[in-house]
DNA sequence: TGATTTCTATACGATCTCGCATAAAAATGA
DNA sequence: TCATTTTTATGCGAGATCGTATAGAAATCA
């Protein structure tokens, strides 16, 4: 029952447009892309991104919150391999790593914990979802642990995530992959090596 | 020698005009504050502030430097204390907690890990300093667990600081003091507890 | 006191930014 | 084929933003 829409058709897929616009806020923050950048982009026009997304900050929540699903669902098909605590550990954060590496011009990070905490600040509901982010990592994560069969799944996912953050922060201050696997590897021996 | 200059005196004191403005930019973010606000909060109309620091830019990375400047001898200081392992990562936690939770209106976090990291993507001359900032981090917290008898200085040196960067988030996220304050005894307790 | 030097204040112009209003284009249904 | 509906494109106007140019104020030296 595709229900054929009356009038002419998009001619843009929508979650294309949005992964586009949200590369372009990923490198340079809400306040500092404009919406002409944002229409360059995507190749959508001013008024063709309001009439999908609705204003800047909109198209920005948006694309705040694809990322927040994209990430909980990473963490959930990752707990389907059933893996031992230590690979679980090393996975998660060499993933992080991943994302975090890539950019059109050199590594930057993670939209969220690099822009959308900065704009959280100033803005009640994006410092929601941000909120919402933290917890989704937490969480998963723990789970994850927990599932691996950590003795602490709270605590020691808590700072799993706390390695990712920090993971994203220091990728955009450009240091190479060697470096961060280094910390990656630090976070693995004292979680999965220590007493469990 | 105090040379006295020849015309008319400044009537602000420059450090604590930066003081002031390095509050606006840790809200806003380097992009998401306007020369007004920056007048407005320091007090000085624009062209005073062109004067004493150049252009915003050149402020906000005078504000980066400050900053700078001020933690490496903030963890210097505290070496001097002498302090047991656990002591030293609890202070050093726990102050930068001090630190995240204090704003103007609700939790702002760190000027360089929730606003320089944003600006890094765009401006090598920002890049580096928040590289820098990130090596007085790791570099000082290393020997301040060395000093302490840590057997693995430099990798639980990367871990504390990670969790630094963390907590700055997690505080521009909104999270209340006390959760913050169990990721810093969960911390605490990894590096502390487990083999010393 | 007067000249000089430096800081401070007002004001301006060029540019950017955003959102929308209006017009053109493309698809469906009758 | 023609009317209807929705998308896309062009263009505008109000306002913000930045840097500076110019004028005024305050302090020192002669």
């Amino acid at each position: 029952m595709e229900s054929k829409v009356r009038g002419r058709p998009r001619s843009f897929d929508p979650d294309e447009a949005l992964q586009r616009a949200t590369d372009r806020f990923r490198t340079y923050g809400f306040a500092g892309t404009s919406l002409d950048e944002l229409s360059e982009a995507t190749g959508l026009k001013r008024p063709s991104l309001a009439a999908a997304f609705g204003d800047k900050r909109a198209l920005y929540v948006a694309a705040i919150d694809r990322l927040t699903a994209r990430v909980d669902r990473q963490l959930v098909r990752l707990g389907e391999a059933r893996l031992p605590l230590r690979d679980v550990v090393e996975r998660i954060l060499l993933g992080g790593i991943n994302l975090y590496m890539t950019g059109s011009d050199g590594p930057e990070g993670c939209l969220i914990i690099n822009t959308a905490a900065t704009q959280a600040a100033s803005d009640p509901q994006v410092r929601e979802k941000v909120a919402a982010f933290l917890a989704v990592e937490d969480t998963r994560i723990a789970e994850l642990l927990a599932a691996a069969g950590s003795r602490a799944p709270e605590a020691q996912g808590r700072l799993v995530a706390s390695i990712l953050h920090s993971l994203s922060v220091r990728a955009r201050g450009g240091a190479p992959r060697e470096e961060l696997e280094q910390v990656a590897r630090d976070c693995v021996d004292l979680i999965a090596g220590a007493g469990n």
